[in-house]
DNA sequence: GAAGCATATTCTCGCGAAGGAATATGTTTC
DNA sequence: GAAACATATTCCTTCGCGAGAATATGCTTC
């Protein structure tokens, strides 16, 4: 995986909150959109832009997209370092943080749900 | 600073390789010049883009520009974070281990006049 | 002060990317 | 199979960026 390219996907700030929340684990579409309150749209499309580039896969789970970074073994040693530089940064980061507590709140919020569809994380508008 | 602007910095192939090279130290264009091979214009006006966004300072030197990275003191923990990583990933990066090594080759034939500068890496075509 | 040098700036072009509105696709439920 | 739902795609507009040619700026030397 290129260098420049994964600068590419984190210079956008929606691709960044993105990349960082998915770094706790698999999430699908709608719970991105709750946390990052941004159009549907929006957050779809720099979802495929990370998609084809290969920084995020993807899997359907019923009605519902599944997001997540690759597996452990296909990360580039460039991909595994800027994550962890991303995570790093993130602390220093006010929104990031933001996002993250949203994220846990969340997961309180579903977690009936969550263990229903054994993900430990999916949807919980369902 | 902001992090998504020290990615905007990094996404692209030549602020890349300014980058990469100034962390050696202090450089002036025209040693810059010599070991990217781009036109002029190019590559003054990446420099002048990290500039504005301060990844990047200068100070003239008789004819000669020097460009160097902000001071320790004066680096943000995000901008030391990554440039720790450019460090790491740049050892997986065949264009920039080529460009690492003209700079030592230059460093080498401009021995005498560097030492002359005072600067230890002036411009060796004076 | 004119000439020569290193570097910056301006102008213009083409492209890709971001955003939003509207619409399409694929899945589930009844 | 129709309705409801989650998500993706298309179409359009706007905007900033990268590249190159030409020109300007600022310093030095004679």
């Amino acid at each position: 995986m290129e260098l420049v390219k994964i600068y590419e996907c984190l210079c956008d700030r929606t691709r960044l909150r993105l990349l960082h929340l998915l770094q706790q684990g698999p999430l699908c579409v709608c719970h991105l959109q709750g946390i990052l309150r941004e159009p549907q749209v929006k957050i779809s499309k720099h979802l495929g832009y990370l998609r084809t580039r290969g920084l995020v896969t993807v899997r359907r789970e019923g009605n519902w997209m599944v997001y997540a970074l690759p597996a452990t073994a296909d990360r580039s040693p460039e991909l595994v370092a800027n994550l962890a530089c991303l995570q790093d940064c993130a602390q220093e980061d006010a929104g990031l943080k933001r996002d993250l507590a949203k994220l846990k709140q969340l997961d309180l919020a579903c977690a009936p749900v969550a263990a229903v569809r054994g993900t430990g994380r999916a949807c919980c508008r369902g």
